[in-house]
DNA sequence: AGCCTTTGACCAGCG
DNA sequence: TCGCTGGTCAAAGGC
C-alpha cells in the first residue's frame, strides 16, 4: 500500500467513535480545540462527549440507522490490509457511498464459482474500516502464506448471511488534518486512548471481544446483540462454517 | 497474455 | 411516480 500524500503521526481514536463521527466533528471544533501536540486529548474528549450530547440516530442516514438497529457501525479500523484473509479477491466496483467521507469498496472473490463478495469501507490511510462478507466460500483458502492481518481483537457480526468484521478495540486512524480535513494545524500529535472506556462499557450495543491468531476465521464467537437481533447473532453464518476449520 | 484496478454507467430498491 | 442511493457491470488501461 502506497503511502498518501499526507501522512500524520498516530492518532489513535477512541472506541466508540466512527470514524465519520470523528471527522464530522472535527469539522466544527471549537478553534481552541483543533488538535495540536498538546490538546489532542482535550479534543478527542471533547469529540467524545459530543458524541454522547447528540444522540448518534440524528447523525446517520436511514441506511444506517438500520444498520445501527442490527447492530452494525462502522467504528473501528482494521490495522492491516483487509484483503489478506486467506482469500483472493478481485475489486469490481468502488462506490462513495453518502454519509460515508470515504469510498467503499466491492470485492469478488477470484474463485470460480464462488459466490463470495465482499465490501469494505476504507479510512483515510486505506486502513479498512469495515469488512462485510457476503455468501460462503465453496472452496478452502486460496493463500499460502497468511500473515497476521486482524492483530486486534475483532469483531463479527451475522447479518442474512452477512459477515461483518470489525476491529472493535481500538483502532489507529491515520488522518493528516491539515491536509485532508481542511483544518488548519501545524503539527501532528501522537495519542493512546484508554480502551477501558466508560462510554463503551456502558455501551449496551458493546460488542464481545475475542482473541484469535491473527484470522479471524478461527474465532466464532459471535456478536452480543440485544433485544430481537439476538437471533441474528446466534445463528451460524455459512461464512463461518466454512471459515473455522 | 492474463489478471487486476479504475471508473462511469446502469439498474434495482426504497422512501 | 420520481429521485436518491447502494450495488453491479463492463470497458479501458496498467502491471
Amino acid at each position: 500500500m502506497s503511502s498518501l500524500p499526507c501522512q500524520p503521526d498516530f492518532l489513535t481514536i477512541p472506541p466508540g467513535i466512527s470514524p465519520a463521527a470523528l471527522l464530522d466533528s472535527m469539522m466544527m471544533l471549537p478553534k481552541s480545540l483543533v488538535p495540536t501536540e498538546t490538546n489532542v486529548p482535550q479534543t478527542l474528549n471533547y469529540i467524545e462527549s459530543t458524541n454522547n450530547q447528540i444522540p448518534q440516530q440524528q447523525e446517520f442516514t436511514k441506511k444506517e440507522k438500520k444498520f445501527e438497529q442490527r447492530g452494525i457501525f462502522s467504528t473501528c479500523i482494521s490495522p492491516n490490509n483487509s484483503s489478506d484473509d486467506g482469500y483472493t479477491w478481485r475489486k469490481y466496483g468502488q462506490k462513495h457511498v453518502k454519509g460515508s467521507n470515504f469510498p467503499r469498496s466491492y470485492y469478488k472473490c477470484t474463485q470460480q464459482n464462488c459466490p463470495v463478495r465482499k465490501k469494505s469501507e476504507c479510512g483515510p490511510n486505506g486502513q479498512v474500516i469495515e469488512i462485510v462478507y457476503n455468501g460462503a466460500h465453496n472452496h478452502p483458502k486460496t493463500q499460502h502464506l497468511r500473515r497476521k492481518t486482524m492483530d486486534d481483537s475483532y469483531v463479527v457480526s451475522q447479518e442474512n448471511g452477512s459477515s461483518v468484521w470489525r476491529n472493535d478495540q481500538q483502532f489507529e486512524y491515520k488522518k493528516d488534518v491539515t491536509s485532508c480535513n481542511g483544518l488548519e494545524r501545524t503539527s501532528s500529535a501522537s495519542v493512546l486512548s484508554d480502551v477501558s472506556d466508560p462510554m463503551l462499557s456502558n455501551n449496551p450495543n458493546s460488542m464481545n471481544l475475542f482473541e484469535s491468531e491473527g484470522t479471524p476465521e478461527l474465532c466464532s464467537t459471535l456478536t452480543n446483540f440485544d433485544g430481537e437481533d439476538e437471533d441474528l447473532a446466534t445463528q451460524e453464518g455459512d461464512f463461518l462454517g466454512d471459515g473455522c476449520q
